[in-house]
DNA sequence: TGTACATCAGTGAACGCGCGTTCACTGATGTAC
DNA sequence: TGTACATCAGTGAACGCGCGTTCACTGATGTAC
């Protein structure tokens, strides 16, 4: 079972937080247990304790890779409003809002995260800066403060919206919660 | 033990949803059992399935319960938009943020309400249709489609802004995300 | 080249604990006589 | 008025189960000779 190099571990235990992930913003944090996040990946519990000090440490881990690919999705975005316009198109879309696994960890997560330990809400933080710079980067430019705003207020509002309609059991009203959702934020961005 | 008017098992029944309400604010739905729901209403967990069927009946009642009262209070604002800016300030204040107990029940839970039973689920939607149909009234009766879409900008930005100040482990990001959220809410009010 | 040994990622059983749920029982009160 | 009984909200121990965590062990591979 062993002496692979070292770079095995490594892959094993990035592994274990990719797989980690889907399985929280599916089930929740409490709802997920270490035994089935370990045959997620393909291995038993026994083995998460040389990886991770704690489910908490995996958890704040898992919160930081996510981010870190948010943001890295986000850079890949057309440059400018236009990169924001398709940024809220498959945000707000259907196909986001019925896949929680492949989704935003911020809206399957965030409510949780007010309840998670330290550790957890810094790796939050410093994604959530990342993301909001990226916003404000391609909205104004030259007037950093507003642009600070608006993209506080496009990051809210398309996580509550699409949270909103994950929660609500009536399809027709799941659905404009999406397309207000976009309304509201492209009036949001092209006003003032 | 028993004996008591008819009055008083359905006394005890609301005693039970009340503090369950602030319980699972604070510590989550999952992060909260039933012998600890049950010693906070002062009872035994034995008695718990005289009032519910399962703990997930008690979710359902609960989330119904948090919902009418949060419409309830609504209702008690001024009448119009000065009613709207009055919610803002104490919606996305501080003490709010820093209450869960006594807070938002969306602010708390709404990403679990999307992993929970259809009757928890049509519970939250019947309360958030009323929420939402509560804040256009006040908006613009002689527009009713713009003041539905503002309705919802307001009202996830509003529940967005608050899972975001409390999720961040920067206290003057989370200060940040409140004064922008007012800020925002009030130029979607105003405008057009 | 062949054999003995060291390494160590991963196994799987076990730990104590709290979960949601069940159930035989308690005991204070209202009713019947 | 006094006593026997019925009611039933609430008790508390117990159920099987999955939780997070620990640990003695396995066994495939690289290294030493």
């Amino acid at each position: 079972m062993a002496r692979y190099g070292k770079e095995h571990k490594q892959a094993t235990r990035q592994r274990i937080i990719e797989t980690a992930g889907r399985r929280f913003k599916q089930d929740g944090i409490d709802g997920s247990g270490v035994a089935t996040l370990m045959a997620d990946a393909g291995l038993t519990n026994g083995a998460f304790y040389a990886h991770f000090s704690s489910k908490d440490d995996l958890v704040a881990h898992v919160v930081a890779d996510q981010l870190d690919n948010q943001v890295e999705s986000f850079r890949a975005l057309p440059p400018g409003r236009a990169g924001l316009e398709e940024f809220l198109r498959v945000y707000l879309s259907p196909q986001h809002r019925d896949n929680l696994a492949e989704g935003c960890p911020a809206a399957a997560l965030l409510d949780e995260f007010a309840r998670c330990p330290v550790g957890t809400q810094h790796a939050y933080t410093d994604g959530a800066q990342a993301i909001l710079d990226e916003i404000a980067a391609r909205l104004a430019p030259e007037d950093p403060q507003s642009a600070r705003a608006k993209a506080l207020g496009l990051y809210t509002m398309a996580v509550g919206s699409l949270q909103l309609s994950r929660a609500v059991s009536d399809p027709k009203l799941a659905d404009e919660v999406l397309e207000m959702g976009i309304q509201n934020a492209r009036l949001l961005l092209t006003e003032q």
